[in-house]
DNA sequence: ATACTTATTGTAGAATTTACACCATACCGT
DNA sequence: ACGGTATGGTGTAAATTCTACAATAAGTAT
């Protein structure tokens, strides 16, 4: 073989932090491998990338086959690309993270792996391959972005409570101390992006609150101002 | 040709976007490519990856065969993988940028190309391949990034004035106005790891300044403090 | 000595951030 | 219907940070 040859003898793929926010917890989104190697074991749902498709194409194909969602949030993170990162040959991996609804979707593990479900964040361990390391990279991307980019709202359905908003930033952040409750919703109101609905919360056994949405085309504005989402 | 098989008919290489500053101007070092395709053309210095070699150690090994110079700031920025980005077949790249202090270094092209040289980054412009597309990903995240790091001291000589820092800082961040030389200093100062040297500027024809050196170990201990720099 | 160039320094007003506690409103049992 | 319980909703004062702004100092060049 020659040399420019042995350099043909790799594979990429990309794999997929898929997040979601569920009981006031982050979960992620794991498939359990029905094949060698790690069979049996949890992992991030990821595939080779097919000889013509863009990277980003493949990362949304993982998504869709998997949940059937088009059109979510979908970054992408970090290559990683250790020599012996797989024990079947050169395979670098390409990660994204990605922001759903949960609830809004039917997972279909079929052409995956043997199964599939979320899992709270805080549960997770010993995942295959280099799992572990590519979660914890995305994870901190997402702590990071959420401060600096309306992000939160890709987890949350579209009509929500400003306490639930809240829980979502601070399950994410994982601050030592929580987000004071009328320093966060005086600051996310003055954003001026938050409309207020007439509904109320339904279904608790106390005084339900107002629902909230998220109004992307006002947010719009406010970057065509310069505007720096910054919480 | 079975289907697994052409999965492995891809290669991957990495690709460094070199910055420097000098004359008061962020500059990056570009090779003149020796051989088709773009023969001729300018293009950032990248090889492909081999076959039992990291990531990060080749983007480390095309710097340090270009330049001579070993553990310099490096960081991977992003992967670029459309399906014809490369006209010989399909090749991703994981882009890097690292930061180098000019003038310690000589530029050997030999092992790359017909000639590199330092390129004014106002002055770049059509690059081989989707290198532009490289560089604007790279010069965006080194943008955001010397605002909550101190990289700003990697691109420097070790003993610097408080002028040239904030003329790096003007220089990288490209605001409509330039930063407040009074706030500058106070900020940068009240931070606690610039020491001032006793030492004066030497060779202007004015006033000379004051040298400063970052003090990377004091910058640990504010870090372990969880301080962030945030400029 | 005079002109020239860059270095160095402080303050007051504005804006933002932080800390903090009580009443309101719904449902649920009884 | 009434009291208990749980979360929703709201304002202010003090501290901190940010911003705008200009005059003198210390060298070199002529």
């Amino acid at each position: 073989m020659s040399e420019i040859e042995s350099f043909f003898k790799s594979a990429f793929s990309v794999d997929n932090v898929i997040f979601g926010f569920d009981e006031g917890e982050l979960n992620i989104l794991l498939i359990q491998r029905g094949a060698a190697p790690y069979k049996g074991k949890w992992a991030l749902p990821g595939d080779l990338v097919y000889p013509n498709e863009d990277l980003d194409t493949a990362a949304e194909r993982v998504l869709e086959q998997l949940t059937g969602l088009r059109g979510v949030y979908l970054e992408q993170v970090k290559t990683f690309g250790s020599v012996n990162r797989h024990p079947l040959g050169r395979v670098i991996t390409v990660a994204y993270f990605s922001l759903v609804k949960v609830g809004k979707h039917t997972i279909n593990p079929a052409s995956f792996a043997q199964s599939a479900r979320w899992h709270k964040l805080s549960e997770v361990k010993d995942l295959a391959f280099d799992h572990n390391e590519i979660l914890d990279s995305c994870l901190k991307r997402l702590k990071r972005k959420v401060r600096t980019a309306p992000l939160g709202f890709e987890l949350l359905p579209p009509k929500f409570t400003l306490s639930e908003l809240q829980q979502l930033y601070d399950s994410v952040l994982d601050l030592p101390k929580k987000l004071d409750k009328r320093n966060f919703r005086k600051k996310i109101l003055s954003m001026g992006f938050l409309v207020e609905s007439a509904e109320l919360q339904e279904g608790v056994a106390h005084r339900p609150a107002k629902l909230y949405s998220f109004d992307r085309v006002k947010y719009g504005q406010f970057l065509n101002e310069g505007y720096v989402f910054d919480l």
